[in-house]
DNA sequence: GATGCAGCTGCGACCAGCTCGCAGTAGCGG
DNA sequence: CCGCTACTGCGAGCTGGTCGCAGCTGCATC
């Protein structure tokens, strides 16, 4: 999707459930889209903040969200620090490494077959967001044999 | 394994390693071995306390840290409170209903096939510990649809 | 069974990552 | 261009966990 109509799609969504559109808001949803990469609300406050330094980092989160509620974006808890935030109709997953924090982006497909499993055997509908996996990447997996 | 069988083991490793057998350390231990299912610092702190109310939380998190240097426990993210403790030979793994809230709890071997498609696709070691996978359960996947 | 010295402990202060209540500001439907 | 109400900046507060310190104690040694 093109970023000027997810720009101009999400505040309309947003006016269409009674929101208002501010400028704190468009500085906050440009912020997302531009970021290639997965931010931390830290980091979205710390951009926004460029060009409008009076924003408050709880204007952020209130804003971050009302756009889970809506639907439009996730976050996801990468490792033990501040969550990240994407689109979510972003639906790759992640693999994070314990050792050296890399993150693997992974497609949905990947993981189908244990969403069918998860669903047939438990009853359980797996959600693809908020979902990170962790464990090591070659390099780590072979520098640090069984760590414990 | 027997639970006394368990408790001498551990304490063993614990002085193999250079620490100190101490009364706090025993009664966490056993806090841990009789909690059936998955306790929070905070659950393993009250029960401790019960028998030795002087013990403080920070000597709780201190240990369980040190016996999960040790590989004897891991603690795992069940969502965004506190973090669970389980020994770490316990590997099955955790669906947490994001609605209700309920842990399912899936023996390994049901994620075999991600793990090897994980390790050969995208050379990553995935660690069967650690790991919760949100979703819904069947009950609340029904009554909510298509949440978001 | 006394001694010494790590390693452990209670304690309180501190930290990160959020969340909330408040009073003032400002979208936007009319 | 009015007024209702959503949003905002601000600072205090909360949860879950960490740290530095001074004193205590397990336990190896004698």
């Amino acid at each position: 999707m093109a970023a000027a109509d997810r720009f101009e799609e999400v505040l309309a969504l947003l006016r269409a459930h009674g929101g208002r559109v501010t400028a704190p808001r468009r500085a906050i949803l440009r912020a997302l889209i531009d970021h290639a990469d997965h931010p931390t609300a830290e980091q979205l406050t710390a951009d926004v903040q460029v060009g409008h330094p009076e924003t408050h980092e709880s204007t952020v989160y209130r804003f971050l969200d009302d756009l889970e509620r809506l639907g439009v974006i996730d976050h996801v808890h990468l490792g033990h620090g501040p969550a990240v935030y994407h689109f979510a109709d972003d639906t790759h997953h992640h693999l994070v490494c314990k050792a050296c924090g890399l993150v693997v982006e992974v497609p949905e497909r990947a993981l189908e077959g244990l969403r069918r499993r998860l669903r047939s055997d438990f009853d359980f509908e797996m959600e693809p967001r908020h979902f990170a996996v962790p464990g090591r990447c070659r390099a780590c997996a072979e520098s640090t044999k069984v760590p414990s």
